[in-house]
RNA sequence: GCCCCCAUCGUCUAGUGGACCAGGACUCAGGCCUUUCAAGCCUGCAACAGGGGUUCGAAUCCCCUUGGGGGCACCA
């Protein structure tokens, strides 16, 4: 047994001192159904949780009301359990530092707005909408960065009681510095700088009294002792604007870590919530369609974890518990990477091929249920079943393929049709050599015993022999007269599976019809 | 248009100045096995975007160009 040593390409990478307990949350918007990206945003985070020992919190940022689509919270935690990412603080389960829900801390946001104002760092801004749009329609027109012009920034004192006193809604705006940079550290880029005049006086509080998403942020992160943000880059161009916010408050910002977004196949454009199209084939970016699909959760862990991370110079597949052990925030890759379909199909092979047959069948119930339009007890009670799923089993890359590969299995005698002329011909073989093949086949099927695949198989074996035809010549009649199918799982064993009579009722039927065709080519010559 | 980020096979990646005429995986091609289809095994194709530096030495450090991505809301 050769031990691992430094030389070792799997050597985990530098050393490095073990990092103090981290709290990392994952903070989804109720606004449409949990996608790839978080998915994997989530996995990371989880996984540094888990690597340090610490927390990893589920916070809900429903602070857009307009966009609020209902099961969208309730999608995204089933995602997550999915996976197996299991959160220590949360909405349904609380925690010290709650509520996790934004739309239920408003006064927590509308107090530190007003800190801001009263240190001098927001102001309020009375601005109509339209008066927005029609200050950035005149930037656009004059080749200008369209922006808040800063209005309300430089209001008098009495212009603002004048405004307050009619009543006019108003929203916070952050007084961003007109001169000088704003440097950042993000953890994968190292330090990043940007000329304040670049930033806007962003909106903070809108004037329904919610918070925006810079300020909840901010708040939630700081008050929750978040200690690493992870999240999209396109975050990136924004979080300036937090650490300005960070050190109005007087707070210690925590370590940022912009993923690299995901790329759809195409390796052009970021994969989009909606299925996407690419060469006319149609997949899936939704959580809840992979789970529909039939992907393994823990293959989809696996894949996702090499989606800008790997675990070792030659080790594609591994365990939740050496993912954990080896995960590091400072080894993520910083540039995009692009979905790879094949790949997660291929690794949901290994996993399913993994499984026991009988964990593999339990699993594969849900989706038979579905396509075979058979209740599920019916199923796991179904002893051709037990049989039917070791011959799939490294036949499927995904769990929703298995029904086209036994349905043949679960219908009448009568739903298997053979209009396809082929069907039914073996290799080399014409309609009359295939007839006497399943002639001679059936004699044997009506009476050996045992009814048992191996027996089937020597039986079928030396009658071929005999009659100076090749095995798998011999064979292609009874795949089709059974199956309905040119391509099934191995043949004999699908006999045993489906039993004497089904076989013999099947291939008599087969039978019947060649002998049809037969007679019909002769009165026809 | 402006700002920011990124850059190793088609794709995901290893690689942090010499062990690299660049390793692994998916895909693709060929072969073996074989009752179809798979699975498995073997072999092969295939990359440091370009140009300048720094250095005895650069995939690795710096600059420029090019390409790609992200952002520019009272959305997150």
């Amino acid at each position: 047994m050769t031990q691992e040593t430094e030389a070792s390409p799997n050597r985990p990478r530098k050393d490095r001192s073990p990092e103090p307990p981290a709290r990392v949350r994952f903070a989804p918007s109720p606004t449409g159904y949990l996608h790839l990206g978080g998915l994997r945003t989530a996995l990371f985070d989880w996984l540094w949780a888990r690597h340090t020992g610490g927390q990893f919190i589920l916070r809900v940022e429903d602070t857009d009301r307009r966009r609020y689509v209902p099961g969208s919270l309730e999608d995204a935690m089933q995602g997550l359990k999915w996976l197996g990412l299991e959160w220590d603080e949360g909405p349904d389960i609380g925690g010290p530092y709650g509520p996790y829900v934004q739309s239920q801390r408003r006064a927590i946001y509308q107090e530190y707005a007003e800190k801001l104002i009263q240190l001098g760092y927001a102001y309020r801004c009375y601005c109509t909408p339209e008066r927005l749009e029609q200050v950035r329609e005149e930037q656009r027109r004059r080749g200008e960065k369209p922006g808040y012009d800063r209005h309300c920034r430089t209001l008098s004192p009495e212009e603002r009681a004048r405004l307050e006193a009619e009543g006019l809604p108003s929203v916070v705006r952050f007084a961003v510095p007109l001169e000088g940079s704003t440097t950042f550290h993000d953890l994968l880029r190292g330090p990043i700088t940007v000329q304040n005049r670049e930033l806007q006086d962003m909106v903070l509080l809108k004037s329904d009294g919610l918070p925006t998403y810079h300020l909840a942020v901010v708040v939630d992160d700081h008050l929750m002792k978040i200690t690493h943000v992870l999240r999209g880059q396109e975050w990136l161009a924004t979080a300036p604007l937090h650490q300005l916010i960070y050190q109005a408050f007087g707070w210690e910002p925590p370590v940022f870590v912009h993923l690299p977004v995901i790329l759809d196949p195409s390796g052009k454009g970021k994969m989009s919530k909606r299925k996407k199209v690419v060469d006319g084939k149609e997949y899936p970016t939704l959580v809840r369609d992979f789970i529909q699909a039939g992907y393994l959760p823990e293959a989809m862990f696996n894949y996702l974890a090499t989606l800008g991370w790997s675990y070792a110079a030659e080790q594609e597949i591994f365990t939740r518990e050496e993912a954990i052990q080896r995960f590091d925030l400072r080894d993520i890759n910083p540039s995009p990477a692009a979905m790879n379909y094949e790949k997660l199909e291929w690794m949901n092979g290994v996993y399913i091929r993994e499984l026991s047959p009988q964990e593999l069948k339990e699993r594969l119930i849900p989706y038979l249920s579905r396509d075979l339009g058979i209740d599920e007890e019916t199923l796991r009670q179904d002893p051709r079943l037990d049989k039917l799923v070791p011959l799939i089993q490294e036949r499927i890359k995904r769990l929703s393929e298995a029904g086209q590969w036994i349905d043949w299995a679960f219908v009448e005698a009568e739903a298997i049709t053979y209009t396809d002329p082929k069907l039914l011909l073996g290799r080399k073989l014409d309609a009359a050599q295939s007839l006497a093949v399943l002639q001679a086949g059936l004699a044997i099927l009506e009476r050996i015993e045992p009814f048992e695949h191996q027996a089937i198989q020597d039986a079928f074996r030396a009658k071929a022999e005999e009659m100076g035809i090749k095995a798998g010549s011999f064979f292609g009649p009874f795949r089709g007269a059974i199956t309905g199918k040119k391509v099934s799982p191995p043949l004999f064993e699908s006999m045993e599976a489906l039993g004497r009579e089904e076989v013999v009722k099947r291939v008599r039927r087969a039978i019947a019809f060649l002998e049809e065709q037969l007679q019909a080519a002769s009165e026809q010559a």
